[in-house]
DNA sequence: CGATTTTTTGACATTCATCAATCTGGGTGG
DNA sequence: CCACCCAGATTGATGAATGTCAAAAAATCG
């Protein structure tokens, strides 16, 4: 049971040095894990929170709906994310978050979080870092969403993931799983489902990238990353930093 | 000297109660204030960082330059802000920052504030609560990047201003300062100068807002608010956090 | 007061959205 | 196992929002 939190260790170890008392503190902190069928609200907005959600597989969203009836989704939470850790200090979410795949999730109370930050200063900088990269990462979403094409906007998505899942194992250098439609990737990039599915054939009658059967293949690396205009460095991805 | 900071403190008195064991402790971490033109580099990207820098004065932002030339602003900090907090446990900013206007700022070493939060965990929580309200704004400037019309970009940026800047004392209802030129509004909401300026003509002909020798009069803020489906919830106005 | 930046306006181009129809594949009940 | 169903993918025709280019007017600055 312990051990499908381990994608959630991984990521934290790929960032810093974590001692085998904290992965213990955490291990022990964890709790109450849970099926979600896709298409499901998991966290209401403005709600009052008493706990954090560890999403353990599977993809949600934090997304927010516009009067026109659209969406804009404004992050993807992969395997070994906590999708809501800001609600520790923030109390309640501005943004309502929902599962795009059926998913498994975990929790942490609060409380346990806070005792485990106060006695253990350095895990409460690598959760503050964590928090802190999912900024890095809306703030990549707003240059794509502001002022790039199509094109390049799902191939940066595309990039991104592929960075953010070889981190936790679920992602080669072929591709990799990928289960949501074309209407999702267009709530990401702020574009219709009509116009991701001429971009998306774009892409792959350049050779750059296939999207079929629910999983990315990448054709050609290089290219998908020139067309996105990617630079992994806003994802932090090297060690030591807290 | 030490009065400066106080749009800082009054920023978080705003969210949380702060005992003057905690304000002491602040005002005695912050130095080395300086003067800074418009339009320089303030912080350069992915060059490791020892300070945090927090503005006095003025009007920083966060910006991604794109090959195209364009530049898309990803946040814009206003007296009384942190502008890189998450440098503390970044080590380092993915984004540069620049002054939109002459700013004056000053610094706080990571030594220092590792201290303080180690130190006052409460402190801890609402530094940390500081970098979750950013994100929260990220959240909410891509919601506006990928789905709303040009007029509600700039309706909804024009309110989120007034929030933030009424905070600090630096706006009331008839209006505030923002001495930013037609080119930055449209950094800030993806669109070129030329629209921006169309779309404010129309703002202006609605009787919403007139934005004119860098001041903003709000003409009719319940319209405002309705043109930028405005809703201050993200803003996380209400006291008691952490 | 000359020089530069910023704002404003017009004509035209482009990207992406909208609407609508058809196609496809996987799932389901009989 | 098959017929049906339905969400999702695909394509075409057309339209709207916004970008581009260019020039003039206005404001700002040294």
């Amino acid at each position: 049971m312990r051990a499908v939190i381990e994608r959630h260790l991984t990521k934290l170890r790929a960032r810093d040095f974590v001692s085998p008392d904290h992965e213990n503190a955490i291990r022990e902190s964890i709790r109450d894990y849970r099926d979600i069928p896709a298409d499901r609200t998991v966290i209401r907005a403005n709600v009052r929170l008493d706990h954090c959600t560890l999403l353990v597989d599977g993809v949600l969203c934090r997304y927010k709906d516009v009067r026109s009836g659209e969406r804009q989704i404004t992050e993807l939470h992969l395997p070994g994310d906590f999708v809501d850790l800001h609600s520790f200090t923030l109390k309640r979410l501005d943004q309502p978050v929902m599962s795009l795949t059926p998913c498994r999730v975990a929790s942490i109370p609060h409380d346990k979080l806070r005792l485990l930050t106060e006695r253990h200063p350095h895990l409460a900088r690598l959760y503050w870092f964590a928090t802190n990269l999912d900024a890095a990462i809306h703030r990549e979403w707003e240059v794509s969403l502001g002022r790039r094409t199509a094109r390049a906007k799902l191939s940066a998505l595309f990039c991104e993931l592929l960075m953010r899942l070889q981190v936790v194992g679920l992602a080669d250098e072929s591709g990799y799983d990928l289960p949501l439609t074309q209407a999702d990737l267009g709530d990401c990039t702020g574009l219709t489902a009509v116009h991701v599915n001429r971009t998306l054939k774009e892409l792959r009658g350049d050779q750059l990238i296939t999207f079929q059967n629910n999983r990315v293949t990448i054709h050609d690396l290089a290219g998908l990353r020139r067309a996105g205009e990617f630079d992994a460095t806003y994802l932090y991805l090297e060690r030591q930093h807290c």
